[in-house]
RNA sequence: GGGAGCAUAGCUCAGCUGGGAGAGCAUCUGCCUUACAAGCAGAGGGUCAUAGGUUCGAGCCCUAUUGUUCCCACCA
């Protein structure tokens, strides 16, 4: 960027050129071994499934912005980047692929094959995904980007779960489980989305053996199960049921005898007081049945057909058993009735459908052991929520956890490292591949079973910074300091590292988990591929820029909340990195300086005080916010700096010296340009790198990159607080004279003469004079002492009266009238003053900055009161 | 059933530890003022969901109510 500018800010010539800039120079990778105090942020790994979403755009945003704010301020700033294989969502993708094009499934190819075409699915879209990292300005180490199946994080996985299994703590049993028989696999507990769902009560009669009338009426809203039925319990307090127990009862339809037991489980007065036990098919009922020994029956197979335990319905999908035997229930006369009913169903958080609840051999987590230290830590602050009502929402899970299971009968994925041999019955689990049993000898097979993708997610913070191996990256960068996520993984994936983080580095994973909300489209809706809403953030990084794009992400977002993502936010930001580029433009314009700098205190005019004053306390502020991660808030603060003081005020105010550039006023005056503007760029360049950098190096600078230099901070020394209150009394005094102008319809065209009273010597003297030229219409201005002229127009303001000879467009009794009104705003504001200052609570128990402050603007009010009256006075005469 | 969030201008939202409500967009009125019409200067518009309470003082703290969103929970 020369000074020949065009008017319009064009990022697309800009981005991509600064962000091969920023990777040629090295900047986005720390060094190991510099001094520097540590701050590092591992990225929460976007699935290879596809592409980047909103939501990620969000995520990555808000970790740039503190990343590079950071590393501003002297960090050794790692952003560490990578993917995650996304076990189910990835094979279900591909399997998809293969069926679409190829009309192959994944047995077709077999287990080699099938991953050869997975792991090329990967790589395209990992690659993908980290281009559209680029584009966003992601500063993240590249040469340290991992991915969770890669070598080292494999590693770290068979570390982990040989370790875990060796301390008991993993162990493979027969237990119920979800099992998504469209995915074919199971889920932990945490993968089981419950959605409400329309459904019936069916009540069904269970003879009583031996008996033609008595029978037990049960309601279930999965008939279907009840061919596995091994019971039926009631409450053995209940005395309408009590005379069943231990009766026996001819399963309908399939005619198995099963007992009536007794068991606390079942409610007493819901329903019909008796309840069919299905061991294999409820996780209650599975209970009820280890307590009572019952005999567990599966009836269905994996991809919930009905199998061989159904009889006559082998074969069916489970809806369509569920239709044939409701209807043959009815036909033999069964079916009691059918009550409409709405329940919570459990579906697959990945493909949505209806999960089963099913016995089978897995692999689980012994959580109890380790949730101790991680609750620990979020209670006693080692761990800190941002914001902090989501720790509850943390403490609630990890209080409640059942154990996981971990193992899931996919392709893609960790492998499980336990062997089987077939010959002596023995298993193994070995950190290295083994071939034979190291028992027999014999030749062994390795678990078909891979981990849950949540498995090695979970000790992403250590396993890419190279656990198990203690690298100079561990002890430099571990525990990491910031994890920014979504409300929506807290317990997938958030507590899960705080556990594994704990248990096997025997350190928290991270200080602060930054928590925000979800995007949302204009109207509140989800982004989602069914609904259609989604946004394409490349779409609006290639319309609007990376800058305009991060601006509307961060603009206005407070922690944990979610937010709508809309046309209006865009274009917004796109306006605002137009009114910087102008700025800049102006600010080049008009700079005949080579190199810049802060001028001498003693050369600053008032102004040039003023603004660096400004500019300071919004240095302290940004620091402040920025720290709280308060980034909409920060966002906002440096917006209105640049926009309404800077660009609204400021330059307005200079543009007369800068009229005659080389004296030395003018001269001063760039430098203070310069001085703020490019401060600005630095305030707001960690939420918009490109445009200020492009801006930055433009303007006289030291340096190679804004990325490098230091974040502003407060300097005790430029504050001027005599120079703010004067030019507060300056531009309030200049918005008033607009306003009457505006008022009165006087068009900016027409100038006239101004005539200043005031006391404020400081504020309204020769020096300041030419603003009002400038800024409010003024042919010329003059401060008197005295003014007589009974047709102008008169503004009254606590520090001044100004009058505006205009008597052509004056009209006596309206201007009279007009007096009066702000007169008795005025007097309202005294009354509430004095009511409020002659309360004794009030002075006596309010801080004494609050009440000086109001005394302080009663004295102002009681002023512009005498001055209004004074101005009644004079028009009446 | 338990828990949490939200309710502020026409719309979308800020308002950080209590000291008389702000922004963007929209609306209206003027402006090509030598950086920017994607701009400039003005204006209108709010019982801060409702009812109580604490306090000298409440949008902010407490209680209840209403509406709304979400999370968690095995009630057949």
């Amino acid at each position: 960027m020369k000074k020949e500018l065009v008017k319009q800010y064009d990022p697309k010539n800009i981005e991509d050129r600064l962000y091969k800039f920023w990777c040629d120079k090295g900047y986005f990778s720390p060094s190991l071994d510099d001094n520097k105090p540590p701050y590092s942020i591992v990225i929460p790994p976007p699935n290879v499934t596809g592409q980047l979403h909103m939501g990620h755009a969000l995520d990555e945003t808000l970790q740039d912005i503190l990343i590079r704010y950071k590393r501003m301020q002297g960090y050794s700033a790692l952003w560490l980047p990578g993917t995650d294989h996304a076990g189910i969502a990835t094979q279900i993708k591909v399997e998809e692929r293969l069926r679409v094009d190829e009309k192959l499934t994944r047995y077709d190819l077999g287990r080699e094959k099938f991953l050869q075409r997975v792991w090329a699915w990967k790589d395209t879209y990992e690659e993908r995904i980290t281009s559209q990292l680029k584009k966003l300005g992601s500063s993240c180490d590249w040469s340290r980007q991992r991915f969770t199946m890669d070598e080292g994080c494999s590693k770290a996985v068979r570390e982990v779960f040989v370790n875990l299994y060796n301390k008991g703590l993993i162990y493979r049993g027969y237990r119920i489980i979800n099992w998504c028989p469209s995915c074919v696999t199971a889920l932990s507990d945490a993968e089981v989305e419950y959605t409400e769902q329309p459904g019936f009560f069916w009540h069904i009669k269970y003879p009583v053996k031996g008996s033609d009338t008595e029978y037990v009426e049960v309601a279930t809203t999965r008939p279907e199960t009840m061919f596995g039925d091994t019971a039926v319990a009631v409450n053995p307090n209940d005395e309408t049921t009590k005379h069943l127990i231990g009766k026996t009862l001819i399963l309908p339809i399939v005619g198995r005898e099963i007992p009536v037991i007794a068991d606390d489980y079942v409610e007493i007065g819901f329903g019909t007081g008796c309840v069919k036990i299905t061991p294999a098919h409820d996780p209650n009922d599975f209970l009820v049945g280890q307590r009572h020994n019952l005999e567990i029956i599966k009836v269905m197979n994996d991809d919930a057909t009905m199998n061989e335990n159904a009889g006559k319905y082998e074969g069916m999908d489970r809806y369509e058993c569920r239709r044939a035997l409701v209807k043959d229930l009815e036909n033999e006369g069964y079916l009691i009735k059918t009550v409409p009913h709405t329940h919570n169903v459990g579906t697959c958080y990945r493909c949505h459908n209806t999960v089963e609840p099913i016995t089978s051999d897995q692999w689980f987590v012994k959580m109890e052991p380790l949730v101790g230290p991680a609750l620990d830590a979020v209670k006693n602050g080692d761990i800190v929520f941002e914001p902090e009502r989501f720790t509850k929402i943390y403490i609630n899970w990890m209080e409640n956890l059942h154990d996981w299971c971990i193992s899931r009968q996919l392709w893609w994925g960790h492998r499980i490292p336990a062997f089987y041999c077939d010959a002596c019955g023995e298993m193994t689990v070995s950190k290295e591949d083994i071939t034979v049993c190291p028992k027999c000898g014999a030749p062994v097979r390795q678990e078909e079973d891979v981990l849950d993708t949540w498995f090695s997610s979970a000790l992403w913070p250590f396993s890419t910074l190279g656990w198990p191996e203690n690298t100079k990256e561990l002890e430099k960068w571990y525990p990491t300091s910031t994890l920014v996520t979504g409300y929506d993984i807290i317990s997938f994936w958030v507590s899960r590292m705080i556990f594994s983080a704990y248990e096997h580095t025997g350190k928290k994973p991270f200080s602060t988990v930054f928590i925000h909300g979800l995007v949302r489209d204009a109207e509140g809706r989800k982004m989602s591929k069914s609904l259609g809403n989604g946004i394409d953030p490349l779409e609006i990084i290639d319309a609007y820029g990376a800058d305009a794009l991060r601006f509307a992400l961060a603009t206005g977002n407070s922690p944990g909340n979610d937010m709508r993502f809309s046309n209006e936010k865009i274009e917004a930001a796109r306006n605002f990195n137009n009114k910087i580029w102008n700025a800049a433009r102006f600010v080049l314009m008009n700079l005949t300086i080579e190199d810049a700098a802060l001028p001498e205190i003693e050369e600053l005019e008032l102004e040039d005080r003023w603004i660096i004053s400004r500019f300071n306390t919004l240095a302290k502020e940004m620091n402040i916010n920025l720290d709280k991660f308060e980034l909409g808030i920060g966002l906002a603060k440096i917006y209105d700096f640049i926009w309404d003081v800077f660009c609204d005020w400021y330059v307005e105010l200079v543009k007369p010296r800068l009229v005659e550039k080389d004296t030395k006023s003018g001269i001063v005056a760039q430098n203070v340009l310069v001085y703020i503007l490019s401060g600005a760029m630095k305030l707001l360049h960690p939420y918009m790198p490109f445009i200020t950098e492009e801006i930055w190096s433009s303007l006289p600078h030291t340096g190679e990159s804004i990325m490098i230099s230091s974040y502003p901070a407060f300097d005790p020394s430029l504050s001027f607080e005599k120079e703010e209150r004067c030019m507060e009394i300056l531009i309030d005094t200049i918005r008033s004279i607009r306003n009457r102008r505006a008022e009165m319809g006087v068009a900016p065209s027409r100038k006239a003469s101004l005539h200043i009273i005031s006391d404020e010597k400081e504020a309204f003297n020769e020096k300041t004079a030419k603003f009002f030229t400038k800024l409010a219409s003024a042919s010329s201005v003059s401060i008197e002492r005295k003014y007589e002229d009974e047709s102008a127009v008169q503004i009254v303001n606590p520090y001044a009266v100004v009058y505006i000879p205009l008597s052509d467009l004056i009209d006596t009794e309206k201007e009279i009238a007009r007096l009066e009104g702000e007169k008795a705003k005025t007097i309202q504001e005294i009354e509430r003053l004095e009511k409020k200052l002659s309360n004794a609570g009030f002075v006596a128990k309010a801080p004494e900055a609050v009440v000086a402050g109001e005394r302080a603007k009663l004295g102002k009010y009681k002023e512009a009161l005498i001055k209004t009256e004074e101005a009644i006075k004079k028009l009446k005469k």
